[in-house]
DNA sequence: CTCCAGGTTCCGG
DNA sequence: CCGGAACATGGA
C-alpha cells in the first residue's frame, strides 16, 4: 500500500528532518509504519512521512502536526546562537533539521517520570504498555493506537496495577504524580504560565520529578527551549568535551556552566549534543 | 553472570 | 553542598 492511498497532505517544512526529530529520544511512542511514522499527539492519531524534501501528514492533522513538530521554530537563527566550538558544530551538522517538539504537558511529565534509570527502548515499552492498558483507543487507516492515559485514569489505579507494567520503583512516583494532578494539587496549565525557575520548582513537587526530569518536561512539554537537562550522557559529553582533564567537577558546577555557556536555546544545543553522542559514541565512553 | 540504563530521594559528613 | 546507597527491571 502506498501512503498516498491514505489521503495525505503536504506540510510546508523547510529545514526539517522527521527521522531525527522523532527518533532522538525526546519522545518515545512513535512507531515506524511503512515509510513513515504512526503515533498520537494527545488524542489525535497521526501518520507522518517525509519524502522528496516534503512532510506529509494524514488528512485533518495538518495544524496539529505543524504545531507539534515545531515547524515554526526559526532553526537557522537557533543554530546561530550556539556556542562556537568544534563539538557543538559537529553535533549541529549531525542533527540538521531536528526540532524540539511540543508535547502535551502531562504525557511528557509522566513519560519522563518513568524514564529514570531506564534505557530509551524500555521507556518506549513502558509508554506503550500504559497506553494500551489505560489510554483511549484511537485508530488510523485500520491501525489501532492509544492515547497516553489521563491523570484521572491513572489516579484511580493501584500501585500494583502500575508495577504490573514493569515500572518497578517508578510506579509509586507515577501514581503519586497522577493523583496530585487529578486532585489539583499541581495544575499544569498554571505551571505553563510561570517563568522557568518557578515552573521547575512547581514540577519538582511531583514525586519522581527532580532537576533532570523537570528540565526534560520544561523543554519538551512546556516550550522552554533554554532548559538544559543533564543526564548521564550529557554529563559524559560535558566532561569529555568541555572539562577534559578536570578532576573534581560537581553537578552544581555543570549546571552553572551549561546554563550560561549554551545560551538562550540551550535545550536545542543539549538535544543535539545528546543525540549525536548517543548515535556516535561507543557505549560507556568517558566513564573511567 | 555482571553491568548499566535520559534519576530521585534520603542520609550522614 | 557533596558523596553514597537504595530503589526494579531487562537488555547487552
Amino acid at each position: 500500500m502506498t501512503s498516498m492511498a491514505a489521503n495525505m497532505t503536504a506540510l510546508t517544512a523547510p529545514d526539517f528532518d522527521l527521522e531525527s526529530t522523532l527518533g532522538c529520544g525526546q519522545v518515545f511512542h512513535w512507531v515506524r509504519e511503512g515509510a513513515g511514522w504512526l503515533g498520537a499527539v494527545g488524542d489525535a492519531a497521526l501518520f507522518l512521512e517525509q519524502r522528496d524534501g516534503q512532510v506529509f501528514v494524514s488528512a485533518g492533522g495538518e495544524k496539529i502536526a505543524a504545531r507539534y513538530l515545531a515547524l515554526d521554530h526559526p532553526l537557522a537563527e537557533i543554530c546561530a546562537t550556539f556556542p562556537d566550538d568544534p563539538a557543538m558544530a559537529e553535533a549541529a551538522r549531525f542533527c540538521r533539521g531536528m526540532r524540539i517538539v511540543r508535547q502535551p504537558a502531562w504525557e511528557c511529565v509522566a513519560t519522563f517520570i518513568t524514564s529514570s534509570m531506564k534505557q530509551v527502548a524500555h521507556i518506549a515499552q513502558i509508554s506503550h504498555t500504559l497506553r494500551r492498558r489505560f489510554g483511549a483507543r484511537l485508530e488510523w487507516n485500520g491501525r489501532e493506537l492509544f492515547a497516553y492515559p489521563t491523570p484521572k485514569a491513572l489516579a484511580q489505579l493501584s500501585e500494583a496495577d502500575l508495577r504490573a507494567c514493569a515500572l518497578g520503583f517508578r510506579a509509586k512516583n507515577l501514581l503519586g504524580a497522577a493523583r496530585m494532578i487529578a486532585e489539583g494539587a499541581v495544575d499544569l496549565a498554571k505551571v505553563a504560565q510561570l517563568d522557568d525557575a518557578a515552573a521547575r520548582a512547581a514540577l519538582c513537587r511531583l514525586p519522581g520529578v527532580g532537576e533532570k526530569v523537570a528540565n526534560c518536561a520544561l523543554l519538551f512539554g512546556f516550550e522552554r527551549v533554554r532548559a538544559f537537562p543533564i543526564d548521564v550522557w550529557i554529563e559524559r559529553v560535558l566532561r569529555e568535551l568541555y572539562f577534559k582533564r578536570k578532576r573534581k567537577l560537581t553537578t552544581q558546577r555543570l549546571r552553572e556552566f551549561s546554563a550560561e555557556y549554551f545560551g538562550p536555546y540551550g535545550g536545542y544545543a543539549q538535544q543535539y549534543l545528546f543525540h549525536h553522542a548517543r548515535k556516535t559514541w561507543p557505549r560507556g565512553r568517558g566513564k573511567g
